[in-house]
DNA sequence: TTTAGTACCTTGTATTGCAAAGTAATAAAA
DNA sequence: TTTTATTACTTTGCAATACAAGGTACTAAA
């Protein structure tokens, strides 16, 4: 039953992952561990296997840039960039997801 | 670039549907065209072969139960009702949108 | 040289949404 | 009576996503 209640939230995250990456980045570049801070600060919680292949997706897509930066403690971090397009898409996607809210609150009445 | 936009609230409602599902039929019981018209009037669009597997899914995990109703024109009609547990479900995924919408706010900020 | 810590990446699996095609029941048209 | 249209339910195959688990690699301290 504990179960249960996570793969709810779990389920509810799919595909609203990729819209607070852009969210975060559009703050502030950032590498990986600073962006699972992020999201954990926010109480979406999301692992590494999770995050990298995202990334990876965004960056393909055009959404992202990355830079390499030395670290002041162990190897070199991969800083990501949001680009204009990201910016584009995040826009697109502060519409869809107020979209989405209405949608459910039209669904509650 | 029409499709990408198209593809972003698809994804969205990824997570969500259940719970729509189970938002509509605590007002009432339906069957799948009810449902559908229900979503499409709240801009979620959804089509059969989306539903008809999810229904089951949830009728599955004991959250529906369904009886036959004749219809005035055309073949039967499987009428869906949630039941208690799928009322308590209902309860938890209002939390767990709750929080999503809270954490999102909170992102964007 | 080994160990610990940090960071990045990959593989395999389960779940989900959807397009497309299929099955079946009813009633009207030919 | 047979055909066609309409309505409704179901299944199959595919693509995208989240995640657990395991792997690679760099740095610095023991």
């Amino acid at each position: 039953m504990e179960n249960t209640n996570e793969n709810v939230r779990s389920q509810m995250r799919k595909g609203v992952l990729e819209y607070c990456i852009l969210c975060i980045l559009s703050r502030k570049d950032a590498y990986a561990s600073n962006i699972i801070d992020s999201l954990k600060a926010a109480n979406m919680i999301v692992v590494e296997g999770t995050l990298y292949p995202l990334l990876i997706r965004q960056k393909n897509q055009g959404l992202l840039t990355y830079r390499w930066e030395e670290s002041p403690q162990g190897p070199p971090r991969k800083y990501y960039e949001i680009t204009d397009k990201g910016r584009a898409q995040l826009a697109e996607m502060d519409a869809a997801w107020q979209e989405m809210v209405a949608s459910i609150e039209a669904l509650k009445r």
